[in-house]
DNA sequence: ACAAAAGTGTTCTTAATACACCCATGT
DNA sequence: ACATGGGTGTATTAAGAACACTTTTGT
């Protein structure tokens, strides 16, 4: 490679993520809405240009803490979207790294303005607006992504509160991998997998027959649930 | 992001491919010996530096052609390497877009050499040497990621020749997927997903008794095999 | 009393696994 | 004739799918 060639040069590295969280058995993702041009107002997907003299995950953290105040994070690899010609304001070549992050909403407090947004708030992924800079598309694939990590038992802790119950539990399967489940054949394979611990608690989630408690072993191990 | 701001500047792009096929009942990658500094010598993984008016996958291909004169492969995904600090003789920091390819290696006729490469050549995976730039790690993980794709039916049929015997087939999955099936088994399998057709042809494989030869389907279904 | 959601067990069906013998070829 | 790898079928086991009634609570 020969730095000196022009073909090489004004090119740069956007890292953005999708965070994900479980709020009231919902899938949430954390929006940014924009202070400034371009796409003004618009909401997007928490990220921004990497540094040179930072790791790729470090950066992603960075822009996730700088936006939203989160920490600690935990981060799976989405995929990278080429961005030639997409920024409508710069004359660099551009390409997005794209993470996903999944966070237990419980234990979060959102930030909700800074000096580049003017709000933040968790989007039910059901419901999400036009985003600036063709964001939809980066997480359209994060979704999927999230697909196949939910399958996976740590997964699920990571995103989880603490105590559920098994029809909050089936609800976020069914709202992630778009599939209903028999109510009987879910609670079996879930307690066979014999990584929940009934907490002897019931609580009444909507005012009728009240659910029982789960809450999931300290150690847990790395189990395919579908 | 404000472009004059030194932290966005000198960045760069490499995009390498790890490029599979089978010869053999073997799984091989292919492989450039480099000509010149740094690495001199060391076998190497297909790639390079991506220009700032291409697409990364343009570039990919690109590199493909260029250093082993393949066309059509067939690209997928695989992840991207933080090179921060990796690149001996540039001071820029680079990030690697890495994907994976397959090729049907009765088709392709690779070039030997060219301005950067003094050799080019086919690796049992399972004998693979250091490769230049810590390739191995990207190596690594393109492998994984052909363990997922494996068992879908249609990549296996964009890797392998018209023609092939179970027990070829057998090997592929074995070597890949790093466990062994029993034969009846397999065949059985691979039978129930209706996704072969019998030539009615038999070939002698090692001097042994014959092998019944199979051969995809035009059209198949994208199916789980394992 | 009734509407709404939660809890519970058994049967059936399908897929995965385990396993042994005969056959065609080259030496 | 023997050594090597290829072809074939059945029985067992495990996993997934289908399915109905009773219980608790709020109104």
């Amino acid at each position: 490679m020969r730095v000196e060639n022009k073909l090489y040069k004004n090119q740069g590295i956007h890292v953005i993520s999708s965070i994900f969280t479980i709020e009231n058995g919902i899938v949430k993702v954390l929006l940014v809405k924009r202070r400034n041009e371009p796409f003004k107002d618009y909401w997007a997907l928490v990220g921004g240009a990497l540094y040179n003299n930072e790791s790729i995950e470090d950066g992603i953290k960075r822009e996730i803490f700088e936006k939203s105040g989160l920490e600690d994070v935990k981060l799976h690899e989405v995929g990278v979207f080429d961005e030639l010609g997409r920024t409508p304001t710069i004359n660099m070549r551009m390409i997005a790294v794209t993470y996903l992050g999944l966070v237990d909403s419980s234990k979060v407090q959102i930030i909700k303005e800074n000096i580049n947004t003017k709000d933040v708030a968790w989007f039910n992924i059901k419901s999400v607006p036009n985003l600036a800079f063709g964001h939809n598309e980066i997480l359209n694939k994060a979704l999927e992504k999230l697909k196949d990590l939910i399958v996976l038992s740590d997964i699920l802790k990571a995103l989880l509160p603490n105590e559920f119950t098994m029809p909050e539990l089936q609800k976020i399967y069914e709202g992630i991998l778009d599939k209903t489940f028999d109510r009987r054949n879910f609670r079996k394979k879930i307690l066979s997998l014999n990584i929940v611990d009934d907490t002897n608690k019931e609580v009444s989630i909507n005012g009728k027959k009240p659910s029982k408690l789960y809450k999931f072993k300290d150690k847990i191990e790395i189990k395919k649930v579908f």
